[in-house]
Order: structure tokens, then sequence, then C-alpha cells
RNA sequence: CGCGAGGUAGAGCAGCGGUAGCUCGUCGGGCUCAUAACCCGAAGGUCGGAGGUUCGAUCCCUUCCCUCGCAACCA
């Protein structure tokens, strides 16, 4: 495979209306950042953007709810995400936002480029109104009538009751969600996208092309984009939060924050540049370019479709691989920011980084347990049990014990010092130092495969390998092969350097094997090691001579601790809590609100009053807690 | 009702046409340098049911059963 000249790889750009959770932290942001570090240290030329997407109605309409203005909402977010991923260890070159002029001329200047080309198509249609709010209404701020059931709080996009897609046309005496007025039609003018155009493009691109690299979940729902007829997307809306339409006749008009958001790569990509004093033009221009986008499945279509139609007319490079997760669920249930069902970032650093019991290891231990279960192939599932185990018995057991066990029996037989490697070495001394190789030679293809999940398992098994090794050379009970000075005889000497010797140049291989995945434990491995951070460059993988014979080490400290089962029903407790409360303040809305129309009482009532009664609420002091075995979810309690 | 995703050892998952694998857990043994950690071994599955294609199916096809998700927010 020939190597690409330079890389430029993107994180989805989280949106600004509120904090993010683990689940957006294992979709789109842990593997890219795994695979920057990997590039970096290959010492390739790789730019890893993302920021914050500011656009679009949510923003205004969060604003108002919170009695404030959108500018204040997007200031108030954006550097609370950005502090959150670098906590994580999610080192962007650059954390833009899309506020920022320079994201707002770049986006500009792309309408333009497309619309002088002709690559647009203006249309001019009548849209529901809402005179009181003053604006135009997006499909799913109205509700009305379904003409497929009957259901009288259908959305404008879609029926819940029958799952019909409806237009707002079709509606049955729409209702602005806005106002609760009715709405009138007003005519409007906007730019579309005609993605028809490019159909055969896509399909020589997508399906023939990319047709044995791309995951099978992307290019499935690809093909079923396509297939199903793929039509003009609006590129433009009335609202005034945006970045403006850059015409004389679009007054009032902003680019759909579909159209801006991807921009943002590029808006960022040229920042970065102006930062560090590069030129952005290569990384979008040249051929040579490997662009890789890393999102969560809700984003396949606007990478893979919308986004790469839009590269293209303007004249840019297209992605090489988008590497789409599939969800993430949390204990049993779909993550929900309005249920409140969710781990945010915030609160695992605030749990267990920025107190004392954890520290940044802890958040290695996140990252280790989130690529362990990442979605890649399918939705998967974080339990608090699961991550318990896997730091346990995995970061705990297999990975910081045997740095440890190295590490102590070196300074005990062999005076603190890096042994030498004596000229005979066993059968089990030469497959182990082989294993060393191979293992990097698996995890470097399984990286560039995007497997992430495989090539971490790949690193603990080295480490599993170590103890093998360990076990079947057994030092500690060579050194009872004393002469009669008291001290091992030279040739128990000999064995035991050996083995350590390879244990120690094991430990600085797990370092730059681990390093893309954990950083801050690879930095805490150099740092016991006595090395410098340069020994974690890829090219020194699967070499026995990281460490110099007679070089003093540190003592050793544990890489990782142990998490206890207290603090697990804790966060499981605090979750249950949390989405309970969320549920309950939900219900009284919608009671007091609705009582008065009587057409409505009917359905929303009924299916509020069920969801209420499925909750028992008593008031009782818990006297003691027990974990259930074999059961995840549930804690015996003693109430008085 | 419909759509989507699934049903493989106690749990969580790989495999997707050719003697059923991995991690955790369980049981037994070994070791004691190490964070009650490590190492070895064993038990445990008719791969949801039934048909079909095939020399041969967990893997392909048909059908049935079951589970989960399907307002918005949202990777």
């Amino acid at each position: 495979m020939s190597q690409p000249k330079r890389y430029l790889v993107t994180s989805a750009l989280p949106y600004a209306n509120g904090l993010k959770h683990v689940g957006h932290l294992a979709g789109a942001y842990i593997p890219a950042d795994i695979y920057v570090r990997y590039l970096k240290a290959q010492k390739r030329d790789v730019v890893y953007v993302c920021g914050s997407d500011e656009h679009g109605t949510a923003i205004p309409i969060q604003a108002t709810k919170e009695g404030t203005t959108a500018q204040a909402i997007i200031d108030k977010y954006h550097p609370i995400m950005e502090q959150n991923f670098r906590d994580l260890g999610i080192e962007f070159d650059i954390y833009h936002r899309t506020s920022d002029p320079l994201h707002h001329e770049t986006a500009q200047e792309f309408f333009t480029v497309l619309n002088n080309n002709g690559d647009l198509e203006i249309k001019e249609t009548d849209q529901y109104f809402d005179e009181e709010a003053n604006t135009f209404l997006a499909d799913r701020y109205i509700k009305g009538t379904c003409p497929n059931c009957g259901f009288n709080s259908a959305y404008g996009d879609q029926c819940e009751k029958c799952g019909k897609s409806l237009s707002p046309d079709e509606l049955i005496d729409p209702v602005s969600t806005l106002s609760g007025r009715a709405p009138i039609k007003k005519a409007t003018k906007h730019w579309y996208l005609p993605l028809d155009r490019h159909e055969d493009f896509l399909r020589e691109w997508i399906l023939k092309e990319h047709a044995d690299d791309w995951r099978s979940n992307v290019l499935g729902q690809c093909k079923s984009w396509i297939d199903g007829g793929l039509q003009p997307r609006a590129v433009t809306r009335d609202l005034d939060w945006g970045v403006k339409v850059p015409l004389a006749d679009a007054d009032g008009k902003v680019l759909y924050v579909w159209f801006d958001a991807p921009i943002g790569y590029i808006s960022a990509t040229k920042q970065w540049a102006l930062n560090t004093g590069r030129d952005w033009r290569p990384y979008w221009e040249d051929k040579d370019t490997k662009l890789v986008h890393f999102v969560g499945k809700d984003n396949i279509v606007f990478h893979c479709i919308i986004f790469p139609v839009m590269l293209k007319l303007h004249g840019n490079i297209l992605p090489e691989n988008v590497p789409a997760n599939e969800f993430m669920n949390l204990e049993g249930e779909k993550m929900s920011t309005s249920r409140n069902w969710k781990l945010e970032m915030q609160d695992y650093i605030d749990d267990f980084i920025n107190k004392e019991n954890g520290g940044s290891q802890m958040a290695d231990v996140l990252r280790y347990y989130l690529t362990q279960i990442a979605p890649e192939t399918k939705d998967s599932e974080f339990t608090w049990k699961g991550f318990q185990d896997a730091n346990n018995s995995e970061l705990v057991s297999i990975f910081g014990n045997f740095v440890n066990r190295s590490m102590v029996l070196m300074h005990k037989l062999c005076k603190g010092k890096v042994p030498k490697l004596h000229a005979n070495l066993t059968d089990v001394d030469q497959s182990t130092i082989d294993e060393v190789r191979s293992t990097k030679e698996r995890v470097e293809s399984l990286l560039e495969q995007y497997k992430f999940r495989d090539a971490l398992f790949e690193v603990i098994g080295l480490a599993r390998t170590g103890n093998q090794y360990m076990q079947k050379k057994e030092p500690w009970i060579v050194a009872k092969l004393v002469g009669p000075d008291g001290q091992p005889t030279a040739e128990a000497q000999e064995s035991i350097d050996n083995t350590l010797h390879i244990c120690l140049q094991l430990c600085a291989n797990l370092a730059i094997l681990i390093n893309p995945f954990l950083p801050f434990t690879a930095k805490k491995i150099c740092y016991m090691l006595k090395v410098v951070d340069k020994m974690l460059d890829w090219e020194n993988a699967g070499k026995m001579k990281l460490l110099s014979v007679g070089y003093s080490l540190r003592p050793p400290e544990l890489l990782f601790r142990k998490i206890e089962d207290a603090e697990i029903s804790y966060q499981i407790e605090k979750l249950r809590s949390a989405a309970v409360s969320r549920e309950a303040s939900d219900v009284s809305k919608p009671v007091t609100m609705e009582t008065p129309p009587p057409e409505t009482r009917n359905p929303k009532p009924e299916i509020v009053f069920d969801d209420f009664a499925k909750i028992d609420l008593r008031v009782g002091k818990i006297v003691s807690a027990e974990k259930v075995e074999k059961a995840d979810k549930l804690l015996k309690l003693s109430v008085d």
C-alpha cells in the first residue's frame, strides 16, 4: 500500500447546546484520537481538526428556554466541551468553532462558488409561518392530525403513532408548537443542492470504488439512501442565527446548519494553519492527502453523500474513509439527554479524574473501556460492572501487574539497574522476543483497518504473554540457587538477568504500543523507565534495545488502581435517581398544560399516567445495600 | 400494524460454507516476585424453532418464535 503524503482527520463537530456524554466520546472522538496518535507516532504528516457546531435552530430555541441569548449559550458550552476533551486526552490540533468570523467567510465562499457555477437550484415555496413567533416553522415544530391514522399529535415529518413519514402539508389542522396557534402559509425562496444530479457519481464512488474498504454498516446506509431516490436538499433557511447567505436578495436567510457545519472542518484547518504558519490548502486540495471522517451512525449520510457532493463541486478532495460507529447503550437503555439517561464526560471527570482517588490514569481507564466495547459493528452496551471488570481484571491484573512485578523484581534481583542480556537464550526467551515483534505488526495492521477494539486486545495480549513468560522463567525461584557467599550463582544470575532484561524491554514496548490508546499510561511508564517520550516513536516498537544495560530505573508506581464495588453502586444509583427525577418533572408539565382543551385530553394524559404509574415512589432510609449475584442492575436494599 | 437491529457456553462478544472460538465468571491445581494479583488445567453450547439449498450450514434461502429500539435531544 502506498503511503499518503499527509492525513487530515476529523471528528464530528459536537453541537454546542449542552454537555456531551460517553456515547459521543466512544463514537467519534476516541477512535479518531487513537488513529491520530498512532499516525503521529509514525511521524506522518497529520492534522486532527474538530470544533463546536454553534448554528442551527436548536440553539436559539434553547436560548429562549433559558431566557438568554444564543451567543451566551455557545459561549457557555464551547469552552467546557473543549476542556472535557482535553481532560480525557483527546488531542486535537485545533478545536475551532463555527461562530468564528473565519468560518463565516469560508462557508460563504463555499456557497458562492457553488452558486456561481450553477450547482445550486432556487425554488420558491409556501411554508408554514408562525406569526406570533415571527418565524418559519421547521417540520418538527408543527403538529396536527395524521391523515393516515387520525392521531391528533402527529409531527410535521412523521406520525409517532403509525410511523408514517409525513410532510407538514399533509397534516390536518396544523398547529405551531411554539405559540400553539395555527400557522399561515407564506412564500419564501430557498437554494437547494440537487443531490439527484449526482447519483451516478455516488454509485460509482461509494458502491464500487469503496465496496471493499468501507464498513458494511456505512455502505448499507448509503445504498439505501441512494436506492431510495436522492432529492434536492435546501441549503438555506429563514432564520437570523447562522452564516448569512452572501447574496443581496437573501436578507434574513442563513445557511442551513448541515451545510455550514462540515465546512467547519475546512475553516478549522485554516485556523490551524494560521496558528502554526503552515499552508492549509494541500490538506483539502492535494490528491495525496488522505481525508478520514470519524462520526457516529447518525452522521453517515452527511459525511458519505452530502458533504462529498459539496466537496466535489467545490473542487476539494473526497474522504478516503468514514469509519462510522454504531451507538452505545447505557445499562440496558439507549442514552438520552432529555431523560437524563447518560454519563456525561463532565460527570466522569468530576467523579474519577479531578479527585485525588483518580487523576489522569482514570482518563485512560475510560478510554480503555470505551475502546474495548466500541460499537464498531453493532450497538454495544456500557455497564458500570463491565467498566469495573475491564479495569480490575485487565488493566490492573494483567497489564499494570506485569509492569509492576517486572520493576519490583528488577529492583530486588538486579540492584535497580537494567541487567545485561547474556548470550545463551532459551527457547522461551526467543519466542517471547518474537512475540513482541509480531504483536507490533498485528497492532499496526489492525489500526490501519480502523479495528481499534481488536488492536487494543492485542496489546493486552502482549502483557499476558509477559506474565506467562515470567511464570515459566520463575526468577524468584532461580534466585534461591545461591553459592557459598549467599549470592545467586553466576549461572542463576545470568538466567535472572536475561529474564528481567527481556521483561523490561517488553515493558518499554508495551508503552509504545499502548500509547495511542492510553497516552497517560504510556508517559507514566516512560517516567519509571527513565526514558524520554521520544522512545514512544512507533519505529521503536518491536525492538529489544530500548533500555540501555546498566541504566538505573526509578522505583515502580502502580499504573492503575482497583475500582471498588462501592464506587460502582454509587454510579448506578446516581444514574437511576437522576433519570427518575427528570421523568417526574416531565410528568407534571403536560398534565397542567393540557387539562383545559377537552379534545386533546384523551391520548396524552393517559400515556403520561401509565408512565407515571410505573414509578413506585416511597420514602425510606436505606440501612444497608448489597449486590445481588448474577444481576447487574439489582441491589438488595434494607429499608427501615 | 409497520420499520430497523439482534437471538452462538452463566455474562459480554468474535466467527458467517468444511473438526464451535475469545474475555470475564465458575471449579480444580501450581506459584508466591507482584495491586488477594500471576500461571496451568477442566467443566460448560444439539450456534432461537422448523423446513430447504449443498457432498457438507452457526454461516446461504424460506418461514415461524422471541428480545430490543423507533417524539424530540442525540455519536
